[in-house]
DNA sequence: AAAATTACATACCGTTCGTTTAGTATGAAT
DNA sequence: ATTCATACTAAACGAACGGTATGTAATTTT
């Protein structure tokens, strides 16, 4: 087999496995085992145990992750959009073709970060810029006269980003993805319904 | 020494030890080196490792974080005692005797999820008690006229609470206490000042 | 004071860890 | 046909793992 493809499908069956148990849970004869190559072989491919978890964590974890790249929107749209992309991320996680509690990724995520320095940065690079385009989707939609222009961007920026991050915790214990998003649109829409004029 | 005393002991250097390190990663010779007594000493107080990390999950991660227990309270009131309980909450993270990161409590948090499993239970009727006892308080508040009365009352008890666990995110970039406290206080005020009459 | 229990230390169990080394088919390039 | 790198297997490495059996000093109970 060519040895990109034999990398890429030792990465996709390591994901697997890191994003079920934890870095340290699993072990290189576990991946071995469900690669169905020997541990030697594993070591021809990647350097170690670390170097291999690096490479699922930028294919699998990787800040992808975009809702939204245009900032020409109104924020109720801001607010469909993050909805819609809270559902099919929701949705890849538990119906996907691994069904897994969200709980595995953020132990994953935390894992990312102790094991792979660069990650913690990135994602707050991202949550900033993140806040950074909503920030500027509410200035357009005050001068637009969408919303109020008493508020605080900044801090309403964050509070709706809040809330979509809220629903993390709420995965974490009801495990019904219907639930949890339809509870994500009642809180945004009713933040919504605070602010617009 | 007395046997409760020792095992008190073993416990919260234990704790040290999870925390900033992750359940697998933490051996049970660290622990040994730890409290400065021998694995016979440590398998004498606790029946397996489990045990052990059950026992520092009872005794550092309990519920016993109640920030409200009056619901005669106003909103404005709650929001001003959430401000200072996840005040004092974060400044014993941070600067505490062992100063560590909030990332490591989230992890911690998951570990207890993986291997005490009674824990995500409790965790989950704690959280939903919580948002119960808010939405209490703002049922009350509508009543007395100090907030508007065109809310929904359940998705606003789950907003307000959602922008407190917001504040979680944001400490896992920003390592700065004052920064994430006064985010959140802007956050919660930012609401309130939505919802007031 | 004798007996029994407690609180530890010492030494070791079998297993598994991440990693390395040596060797072997395979297929392309010369 | 021979060379040579590639993709893998097999076997072993020392270190560390969680856990235990046995021994002993100190304390408490009788």
């Amino acid at each position: 087999m060519k040895a990109s493809e034999t990398r890429n499908y030792i990465i996709d069956k390591s994901y697997c496995l890191f994003l079920c148990r934890s870095y340290e849970a699993v072990s290189i004869s576990d991946i071995s085992k469900a690669i169905g190559f020997t541990k030697g072989a594993l070591y021809h491919h990647f350097s170690s145990k670390q170097d291999l978890f690096k490479a699922v964590i930028d294919r699998h974890l990787d800040m992808r992750i975009k809702a939204v790249d245009d900032v020409n929107i109104t924020v109720y749209d801001y607010i469909e959009k993050v909805i819609g992309h809270s559902e099919s991320v929701v949705n890849h996680m538990m119906h996907g073709e691994l069904s897994t509690s969200p709980l595995n990724y953020f132990a994953l995520y935390i894992d990312a970060f102790r094991h792979y320095p660069k990650f913690i940065k990135a994602k707050g690079d991202f949550i900033q810029n993140e806040i950074g385009k909503l920030e500027k989707i509410i200035e357009i939609a005050i001068e637009q006269k969408e919303i109020r222009d008493d508020i605080d961007i900044k801090v309403t920026a964050t509070n709706i980003f809040s809330l979509s991050m809220g629903m993390v915790v709420d995965l974490l214990h009801t495990n019904s993805t219907e639930f949890a998003i339809s509870t994500l649109r009642s809180q945004l829409l009713e933040y919504y319904k605070l602010i617009k004029l």
